[in-house]
DNA sequence: AACCGTTATTCCCGAATGTATATAACTATA
DNA sequence: TATAGTTATATACATTCGGGAATAACGGTT
């Protein structure tokens, strides 16, 4: 008896893709996930990049986190694991100053973010094509 | 800190081609996984597929799994779950007898383990093609 | 100098997995 | 009837992952 695992984060003001894109065919479905490998680990993938579209959003990795019902830390922890293998950094964070500090994309995150849509969306039509032949 | 994930089972006899494919670009992969999905969670995925593959090589699901580097219990779940979903039972397994027993896979086992292959084969090509243009 | 909101960092905890281990149940064969 | 090797099932344990909370550091602004 396993429970339905609790979904990563909330969808909260915007119409959010699921992170596993599916497509279903008689009861079956076929889902998948992609991602970019780093030097160590993951790099990017489909919450790390909502994450770097919330953060362009708000100015701020906490404000992101919230509104992805994701803990601050574990928000820190992937813009410190997306900078520490990006060759050039895609996140800029600033301590402290008149509002407390912020955090805003570079034209790399923002081109990084746009890249990986562009593959997502191949990705998804790939889905749809092949998982309308499931039969089992 | 965080430690290099255990794969999840050894490699034995067989080359085995890794659960998550993975194309190579510069330092980036970019990397997948698909899986069908059923009424309750997965279905079929690569390493399902795989231990489907050891238990029509071996003929039993303990030494299946064991040939992976799966605790028997683990492999046990995974069959059942298999067969709970599946509109036709894909393994077959019958307990006591001259050999204790043992588990085969039906005809309707062996086609599903060469549907999932196709459409893997396709998604390596897909990566293949996808990840030659990474650029971060 | 005090304030304030955010980044940066640490420690503790619970949920989810999967391994290890032990044991029962089963049944053709000798 | 006893054997043997496998399936079936439960309990305990380790590991990983991420949330929650607490705290320090920071630096414009007042």
């Amino acid at each position: 008896m396993r429970r339905k695992t609790r979904p990563r984060f909330k969808p909260s003001n915007k119409d959010l893709s699921p992170a596993d894109a599916a497509v279903r065919k008689g009861g079956y479905e076929l889902k998948g996930r992609i991602w970019i490998e780093g030097t160590s680990g993951t790099f990017l993938g489909y919450g790390r990049v909502v994450l770097l579209e919330r953060i362009a959003e708000f100015g701020s990795i906490s404000k992101a986190a919230k509104s992805m019902g994701m803990s601050y830390r574990h928000a820190w922890e992937l813009v410190d694991s997306i900078n520490r293998q990006a060759r050039r950094p895609l996140i800029e964070t600033s301590v402290g100053g008149k509002k407390g500090g912020g955090t805003k994309l570079t034209e790399a995150g923002r081109e990084a973010v746009e890249g990986f849509w562009n593959i997502y969306e191949k990705f998804k039509r790939f889905l749809n094509k092949e998982g309308a032949s499931l039969q089992f």
